[in-house]
RNA sequence: GUCACAAGUUGGGCAGUUGCUACUCCUAAGUUCGCUUUUAGAGUAGAGGAAAGUCCGAACUCCAAAGAACAGAGUGCCGGGUAACCCCCGGGGGUUAUAGGUGUAAACCUAUAAUUACGGAAAGUGCAACAGAAAAUAUACUUUCUCGCCACGGCGGGAUAAAGGUGAAAUGGCAGGGUAAGAGCCUACCGCUUUGUUAGUAAUAACAGAGGUCCGUUUAGGAGUCCCGAUUUAUCGGGAUCAGUGUAAACCCCACUUGGAGCAAGGUCAUGUAAAGGACUCUUUGUAUAGUUAUAUACAAAGCAAAGUUGUUCGCUUUGAUGGUUCUGGGUAGAUCGCUUGAUUCUGAUAGUAAUAUCAGAACUAGAUAAAUAAUUGCCAUCCCGCUUGCGGGAUACAAAAUUCGGCUUACAGACUUGUAACAUCA
RNA sequence: CGGAACGUGGCGCAGUCCGGUAGCGUACACGACUGGGGGUCGUGUGGUCGCGGGUUCAAAUCCCGCCGUUCCGA
């Protein structure tokens, strides 16, 4: 797995991950519930985390959703490593998604202000992970 | 030069780093030696003029074949273009505005510009609020004129449809003659209807001719005049003889077009539309064979039933017992082709007023599928703000392929080109 | 991608087919009945009929084009 890339197999792609993630996930939002994510471990044991981001239609047109879409992907690959030491030998699913966000309100979008969120979100989920193992473990 | 409008073109540029999708090459691993999967890497390519809305038209695919009639839907001046069109080009008519001319005026003519869903209202039906005497068969409120009577102001009979008022709209307009008063009652001009000639492929235009008559309860009908046709050449038949208001984006009539569904079409491979259980599922006639008969079997014909033909009917097709239809039951997984070389794009020439067509040369330009085309840095370009006047900061539209084309409609910052009008300056 | 419906006072709906007065319930304001509240009765306010064009004398209604909302189809 390269370090800042983000291939085809780091990506949900199966309509069945797909609900399994809406059925099964926990959710977790940001601090200024711009953005939120769901997130649970996968069936089978890889190792790899897979993502996909989601944006709902009425958020905006065509090209603000899809540049929310390009700016989660990129902000994800570039602060992925947070999560890989976590995961061990685990999948992960993840789906991230803006929630109170949408082109009204912000009909400009910079990778700054979404890869902060991001990065807030992932710590989040670090964490949650760490504190689950622990309570298995003990 | 500035600004406005219209039409057309364009839709920021160059370089670096990281990442994604497709294709080609290549590396390693696996292999049933067909290849497949994966890893590292290199090269090439990677959103639009509207990709949008999904409003029309086609290609392509399936419905056995794509048949008929009706219904329904659509189109609607003429000609051309096109694979096709509710599209485009050209022409004609109408309407509106402006300018000029004629005229007392109404109005007409000419030019320019804009606009136009523009077949039929004389096949029939419906509707026309309020106001007004009367709203589609016309009618007669106030007037106008006249005759008779008397209490001299009205009453009654008659003529008339010009004027008044109402309305969106009042049964051609206007002027003169005429009259008791009036009226196409008569005349000129305009309009309208119709016939012919000329021009034009045609819509249509120009010119020429005819048409407003009389009797009748102003109904039916008859006479006269004009036109067309036929012949026995003076008769017969037909038509016309001045509007019968508007509305067909009201029903409708006429002409033309139209089968339905759509790439989630559809083909191939894989797989659980499975396994299991329940229900329903022909009749008559003829012939042949077996048989004592009842009947059974086979074949043929006719009918019947079910399903399909995506509104109905006809017609057609399939099926009617190792099969079919339907209900219960039970749920998985998708891959691949279609998929981009095409009514293609660019350049030039020729034909045509134009839309467009033909010919020649060159080019290959996304093909994703929870869905790639991104992020960021530097320099430049355009605009805005600030002041240190050449620096700093900010901004750069509308909007993103989803089978593919041709149009229409809608959104759009800036730049460039051409044309028109106004203003300023110079000659 | 394909198909369908809807938009009318603050809210929920009629009226649109077949053109001419915009109406009903509720809410709101005022008054009456009551010692007061609730309730009932009466009166009143409140609508660019989603937007823009067209047809017509006249359009919420007919036609065309946009905008928004909702639903259905593997």
């Amino acid at each position: 797995m390269k370090r800042f890339g983000l291939s085809k197999n780091e990506r949900i792609k199966k309509k069945k991950e797909i609900s399994r993630v809406f059925n099964t996930g926990k959710r977790i939002y940001t601090n200024s519930r711009k953005l939120k994510a769901i997130f649970c471990f996968g069936e089978d044991d890889s190792g790899i985390i897979k993502i996909v981001p989601a944006v709902h239609k009425k958020a905006g047109n065509a090209v603000w959703r899809n540049r929310m879409k390009r700016l989660l992907r990129e902000s994800y690959r570039l602060n992925k490593e947070i999560l890989i030491d976590v995961i061990e030998e685990k999948t992960l699913l993840l789906m991230i998604s803006p929630n109170s966000i949408n082109k009204k309100k912000q009909p400009k979008l910079l990778l700054s202000d979404v890869q902060d969120e991001v990065i807030e979100l992932l710590n989040k989920i670090k964490n949650q992970i760490l504190t689950e193992r622990d309570k298995t473990g003990s």
